[in-house]
DNA sequence: CTATTAAAATACCAATCGGTACTTAAATAG
DNA sequence: CTATTTAAGTACCGATTGGTATTTTAATAG
């Protein structure tokens, strides 16, 4: 055991409730005192162990970005079936993910990127990296299947990519507005017609 | 010539510049100061005319939606040439305002539905209801053009409407993500050809 | 001129903001 | 037991927040 008095409660536990805070509210809405009562830490705490309120939230980012959007993002660009059923699988999960479970609700990627539109450069940067990581992620599985002859030799991969990785953000928008999950997977099917046929099996069997 | 001290600068043209500011910053990341240094009116007045902060905010929406939101909405759904080329003259004009022009980036409608994503439910309804014009907008293009012919009988314009209304998103994202236009206006392409075949001229000539 | 009207401008309010210095509590080491 | 270490908890800081009361300025009406 350590030496001195032992911690209330985990700085990853304080993280995580933190993430939770800046994800749902966005970086502005969030105060430190929404954050000392989510956390359960108090406010000397959470400057000792985090700094200040911007590092805060680029831990609560990156904490998002290893726990959930890479996880999501590695997988789509793994083999898996035909390229249609991937990329179906893909989107149902990024649809999943905004809409089910009890998290907050959309992609924290997707909400940051829409508040910091301008200002703060640093993470403005950093949250054009993470859209591209999600494109690469589109764009390798793309390349695979041209080369796997999933994907016809006329077809381009570099705009398929970009507009899959857009997908996510209509997905997004359209939830917010109150679309029924069953109208937002019928979304997912037509966005995946345009696909060349002979890229998996139909969506419409 | 009315009675009292005259204006130094008209409501309307302080509540112009006030959407600038909330359609650039957001909500939140919009102070009081800075919306008197914008509009160049001092607090008092602005109370005075527009009441407080958030019913200002939901004037300076108003007037984005009647100004530059409703007339590219209903521009959309208007009749034109073929649907293709009236959904791609549409998805470009929708590109072009969240790009071009000396305008704030993005939509305004877009960043306040992401930005409101929990919270004030009273323009958060509102935020749906415009959502759902543009998607409505979308919907009447495609049964008229359903009527006419130019959209097969078998297709459903109903998740095609939705899909559509998606796209703005995507663009949006992908914009500021920091895509260059000639690849933000393929994506567009990429996105026509979920409609079948003999809707308009194709999209690669 | 004076009275009146209406808007601008100054000054102020309590509350909250992000951030810190300081004290107290709870553990171990000797 | 006391000394030491580490974190929790309290109290506070100046600055800024959204919002007003009050005064001053500039016009017209008589």
């Amino acid at each position: 055991m350590p030496r001195g008095r032992p911690r209330k409660i985990e700085p990853e536990d304080a993280l995580k409730a933190a993430m939770r805070c800046f994800w749902s509210k966005g970086y502005e809405a969030t105060s430190m005192s929404d954050l000392v009562a989510a956390t359960g830490m108090a406010k000397p705490g959470i400057y000792a162990n985090f700094g200040d309120k911007e590092q805060l939230y680029q831990r609560a980012l990156g904490h998002y970005v290893e726990e959930l959007y890479h996880p999501i993002v590695e997988e789509l660009a793994t083999p898996g079936t035909s390229l249609r059923q991937d990329l179906r699988q893909a989107l149902e999960k990024i649809l999943h993910s905004i809409k089910g479970s009890g998290l907050p609700m959309g992609c924290f990627v997707l909400n940051s990127t829409f508040e910091c539109r301008e200002g703060a450069p640093a993470i403005g940067q950093r949250l054009q990296e993470l859209n591209m990581e999600r494109r690469d992620a589109f764009l390798r599985r793309l390349l695979r299947a041209r080369d796997e002859g999933d994907l016809p030799a006329s077809a381009d991969p570099e705009p398929l990519a970009n507009y899959f990785a857009g997908q996510s953000a209509a997905l997004s928008v359209m939830a917010q507005s109150g679309l029924p999950l069953k109208d937002l997977e019928a979304m997912i099917e037509v966005s995946l017609t345009v696909l060349p046929a002979g890229s998996g099996e139909t969506g419409n069997p």
